[in-house]
DNA sequence: GCGGTTTATTTCGCGTACGAAACTTCCTTG
DNA sequence: CAAGGAAGTTTCGTACGCGAAATAAACCGC
């Protein structure tokens, strides 16, 4: 341990990462307990808030929005076509695309279902002032460029799991 | 999507919303790809490093270290075993508790692999100023607490994932 | 010292999550 | 228009990750 004196840089780097994983884990805990309540699991609640809104998507499109591989995004629409949540259709003009869109029982279920999964956040953020929330969009949009200018040399995957 | 006008709050708070998803994701990948150079995947690395600093921990005292479930660090545990990486020895004070430690195998990995997968944020983080770090933390933890009182009402699990 | 509760770990079933390889369809270029 | 490459999706194998139930040992009160 370093010194604890207040100018405890290192500690004070610890307690941020601390709060992101804290806030990145506890995000995804509340997007599963408000998918459980319609029988869902997160994944398939953001698959279906994002077909409620847009309509219809491709696999592709699909996978970008809630940040996973397509060769998962097969295996949740698998289920969720099984469960009769979601259809998949061939597009005419390309017929390498797959769309998919909402069922009538998905769209009850998305009707069912009120706020976005983020909104808990939103109000959370709520409590800052414009001032604070404009100071730490700011300070974490720096951090996050250093670590990308660190990283970006080399490809990168795109991403992991739900919002 | 409002409008963009420099007071858009909502637009501010997605936007911190990407930076911390970003963050976390990416210390992920940092980790999964530094453990990859041993042949290990994140969490594997998670322990080693944890039982090289620490010599020997029960499952329990593990899952906690790195906030999965003990079922879950069970397998992980397994797949390490059949490698050779940890042994399993049961406590004889407390038959119940199983407690793992480094072979010489995985002790020989540990020594190779030089950082923590945090250091990258670490040295990130760095390039704030003290005041910038200070203020990072104050505005997080508060958003986090935010966060904690909104949803402590009601059990809550432990953790998901790798650091 | 016996029955009941608590604690530590494992087992089981399911759902992500990823990367590599296979497949199909589309597009380019000679 | 044929060959080759690129793009969209699926398949396969492996590793988490969780919660509920099972198992085993310790503890507690009487």
């Amino acid at each position: 341990m370093a010194a604890q004196n207040g100018k405890d840089l290192a500690g004070d780097a610890e307690a941020v990462l601390e709060a992101i994983i804290y806030l990145y884990t506890e995000g995804r805990r509340i997007t599963k307990e408000l998918a459980r309540k319609a029988e869902l699991t997160g994944p398939q609640l953001a698959v279906i808030k994002g077909l409620e809104q847009i309509g219809k998507l491709s696999l592709t499109e699909l996978s970008e929005r809630i940040r996973a591989q397509n060769s998962t995004v097969t295996g949740i629409i698998d289920r969720m076509e099984r469960e009769g949540l979601v259809v998949r259709e061939r597009s005419t003009e390309d017929r390498r695309v797959i769309q998919i869109r909402l069922t009538e029982k998905g769209a009850a279920i998305a009707r069912e279902i009120p706020v976005e999964p983020m909104e808990v956040f939103q109000e959370a953020l709520g409590i800052l002032s414009p001032a604070e929330t404009r100071d730490l969009l700011r300070i974490l949009t720096k951090v996050a460029n250093r670590v990308r200018e660190r990283t970006e040399p080399g490809p990168r995957p795109k991403g992991n799991q739900e919002p």
